[in-house]
DNA sequence: ACCGTGGTTAGCTTTC
DNA sequence: GAAAGCTAACCACGGT
């Protein structure tokens, strides 16, 4: 699949593509690419359901541990945004370095 | 970890927590188990943001392969709501099984 | 009202806010217009709380009537869904006409 | 349509109904009352819907007259949360007059 | 009578 | 800057 030489459909502003001369054989080519393309994002997007599963089954160990799920949630929460805070400083950092020449 | 017999914060109305003879020991214990639950999620998480951001790639893929990317969600859109559709009529058929008495 | 001349708050980054010469009136104003704004979100949100009362009321009266409530939401979400997917499947024409070039 | 006498579909334990001799006369005067409420209810929703859409204009107003909207959210939704402690304290109140006898 | 569950809605992010 | 998809909080219902 490396080696790609015919052009799907694609948004395009004015021109017309494949309008005659389109075997059939082309056709199926794209379509089989498409399907391709549509079955990975679908196993992707069923894995991330799982995992969104998963954690959910997480949530209820917690609080059958005992735990509230509200603060529970509230707590992983703030911890994101602390990591991104963080993050953002250390790019500010970096940005800093590079403005006075590494 | 399934015998246990200390009791985590938890939200309570008006009642009094903690209140006497409250050692450290039983804190610290319920603070690593929270510490616990809440390292569980955030590496679940984190699987989950992985996997997006794979979709993203595929995404980009495509559009890197010619196809217009809007429409290929679309796509993927639909299929999924023919999924639920399905899997909703078929709910719906023992709904109306049991409304009806078997 | 057309000849909006202060500046509201805003969300800004960095940037240095009503620094001087910012007199009351200005800010009375600016508390009027918010006012009004908040007001007409609250009287909109009233009306569409009435409206989700009326129908969880109907849904009482087909209780009432003998009807299965789980069953009847059931069948107005499959209505809602086949909705969605046909208004879906046109734009999905519309925009394989557009990927491909009119 | 307050001489109601037929017995529409129904949650019911373990008895059968309406497993013989049920003429299509009961059926279609049921299905045509299940549709009456159908409708009904998808009027209202419509209707909240518009009142939805009337409320994200009003949020793109307030930005437009230079509002941050994130902001302006949060006001609403504060004043809404004091709104409800005001109540549960009346609530309070009057639960305390009539235990001591108004 | 309470808990657990699923459906609904609002808010946030990201895309165009 | 607008629009949409995704995510998370909320709420009402049925089951135990």
């Amino acid at each position: 699949m490396t080696e790609s030489n015919v052009t799907p459909f694609q948004a395009q502003d004015s021109d017309v593509k494949n309008k005659a001369g389109d075997g059939d054989a082309q056709r199926d080519a794209t379509a089989a690419r498409l399907k391709a393309f549509v079955e990975r994002i679908e196993r992707l997007e069923e894995e991330k359901a799982v995992i969104a599963e998963d954690i959910k089954e997480v949530y209820g160990e917690a609080k059958g541990a005992g735990f509230d799920v509200k603060t529970l949630r509230k707590v992983v929460s703030l911890r994101k945004m602390d990591e991104q805070k963080r993050r953002e400083e250390e790019e500010l950092l970096d940005l800093y370095k590079g403005a006075i020449g590494l």
